[in-house]
DNA sequence: TAAATTGATACAATCGATTGTATAAATTTT
DNA sequence: AAAATTTATACAATCGATTGTATCAATTTA
């Protein structure tokens, strides 16, 4: 489509009979040009519904007050709340949040970054790929100068700041509470290890098992177990062992919703016959029945942290900023699905 | 923070000792330039990890393959499933899609369109807040030729391309489907009538009615009630009537949700007191208790037609575009939450 | 009144890449 | 060898806005 000719600052500027520099100056209430001058360039920009043109304002001062966040997908709630939250700091501050999607795939991710990298943006918020085991990426951006900051799935030698979550408490707190249910013989479903967030799941659930000096069984460890298909293939192997868990710690809800969706076709109860806890407190965890036990990982302030962090820095003039890193707490949020007290206390 | 300064084609070119134009024609492998330029051009780029900028060449270009996508909030998963429609078109054109949220505000959603106006995007894909009354700011957009595309909740008199589900038939479907369960006593839930969806779920609500010659009661009707909140409040006031409905038709999988809990407070068995029909087909409709009934609004499907609606007409030559509306027939769902067939063969 | 100051605007460079035209050298044709 | 053509590159304008410096007139000061 052939676009229409565009009302610049200097068709402005000859109707007024006058230069664009002057017209530039008006329509920012610069005090060098005269109240007259000016009112007359704004009620003809106004008039004319002028505003400048994105790509060369932005071109001549260096920025165009843009942020970019790259999340692997925009769907799962966690993420779609942490933008919220992004969105919360970056629009007062009068900056404008682009979205991408990397579809959980390391070559997407790397496009993304290239793409953004010149000139588009001035500073990037990411969650890794699933996929992502390779930083160079990252790492350019850093090298070029792109303020940058990680949540959630963070590449951990890459030089950026860094807002997560303690995801090993998170686990902690899950496995003590099952624990404390009377679970004795606890199933882990993970995700791949090379990612930070699933890594500390599983480290802390193998140091509670420790703690109380339970026996770690690798038939019970599922490391690829994240989306709700592979929580139901993880819920078909346990089935066909001798022993059934009496728990299972997933690093994620919707593996959990798998497991039990596909274990209640064997007639498996839940919580009675195995507790369940996942990780995420997606919204759907409240109705769901039995009402999902799970970690709230704070999403929105994750967000609003992140975007604090990255705008400080954008803004800092200091050439040696230091990155810094935000941990936060996250909730074990107890329902229905995790609960065998009851159980417990008749035994 | 202070950027490091630029690797540009004029460093290329002074590496070279040629001149930028010569440079941005070796990158761009054009034959006016030797082989051995080319060569020479491209390694270097390649080594310094140089990529145009993206303002300054699509300031000079014209375009930044850009489009915008404009939505009240990507939480919801009929959104987030759009967009990947859209995606799913979009890149194999080379076109890098934004995301902007309205929050289902029509302050928001006005900025936005101003903000993308110039020169930020070529082209954008849109569903409005549920504020929005006034269309001014579309108006604008098509005046200064920018090519839009609704979808779902579109503006009917802006001269727009349209992707819209048909939810006057997803409507019928519905209540034509609760009438063969037997039911004969039906409340429905609604949005605000301005926006078209809602209005035409409510017609299709009223014609069924009418067919079956049952006498509508304004008791039973909830114009208010989309959200989770809303859908609770309209349960309560259903509670204190004399006589309950035998079945809701909800606008909205969230407030037929919210309706749901909020009832089973009160003792009320789904779908034998009352049976019930979502509309959006959410993930969480399948494994909820009991799983509701819904129409599908092929979200993914929606988001192709509108992206590839939006490159057609934004790579048309022709100034004289002719917008098209495409209108996509949904599908419904039906799961336990309305069956009462069993009920019914019984009396 | 001449000099100094202030005020208002114009000029020109710039951001970085693209592209039409001009120019110089190399090659081919007559 | 002179003319015509091809090849390879340089020059300069352009996209639209911004900004440092220069200019000119009006006003104030000495």
């Amino acid at each position: 489509m052939v676009p229409k000719k565009k009302y610049t600052i200097s068709d402005i500027a000859s109707e007024l009979n006058t230069s664009t520099s002057t017209i530039s100056r008006a329509l920012q209430d610069s005090p060098r040009i005269s109240l007259k001058m000016r009112k007359a360039a704004q009620d003809l920009a106004r008039k004319h519904n002028y505003e400048p043109d994105f790509r060369a304002s932005s071109l001549r001062k260096g920025s165009g007050r843009t942020i970019a966040v790259m999340l692997p997908k925009i769907d799962r709630h966690y993420f779609a709340t942490v933008l919220s939250g992004i969105d919360e700091v970056a629009a007062p501050a009068g900056y404008s949040v682009l979205i991408c999607q990397s579809f959980e795939s390391y070559e997407k991710e790397k496009q993304l970054v290239k793409n953004l990298m010149h000139g588009r943006v001035d500073g990037i918020i990411s969650s890794i790929s699933i996929e992502t085991k390779k930083f160079r990426h990252f790492e350019q951006l850093i090298t070029k100068g792109l303020p940058l900051v990680f949540f959630d799935r963070v590449c951990e030698n890459v030089k950026a700041s860094k807002v997560m979550v303690d995801d090993y408490l998170g686990a902690s707190m899950a496995m003590e509470h099952l624990v404390a249910n009377g679970c004795k013989r606890i199933a882990h479903f993970s995700g791949p290890q090379h990612i930070n967030v699933y890594r500390n799941r599983t480290k802390g659930y193998y140091d509670i098992l420790k703690k109380y000096n339970m026996e770690p069984d690798e038939a019970l460890v599922f490391k690829d177990a994240i989306t709700r298909d592979e929580g139901c293939g993880a819920m078909q192997k346990i089935l066909l062992l001798d022993q059934l868990p009496d728990a299972i710690f997933s690093s994620g809800d919707y593996s959990a919703l798998g497991a039990i969706l596909c274990a209640r076709k064997a007639g498996i109860k839940f919580p009675e016959q195995i507790a369940i806890t996942g990780f995420a407190n997606e919204p759907w965890d409240s109705f769901f029945d039995p009402p999902l036990t799970s970690i709230d990982q704070h999403a929105f302030e994750t967000g609003k942290q992140a975007a604090t962090l990255l705008l400080q820095q954008i803004e800092s003039k200091d050439e040696s900023f230091v990155p810094r890193t935000i941990v936060l707490s996250p909730d074990l949020i107890i329902r229905k699905s995790s609960q065998r007290k009851k159980l417990k206390s008749i035994l």
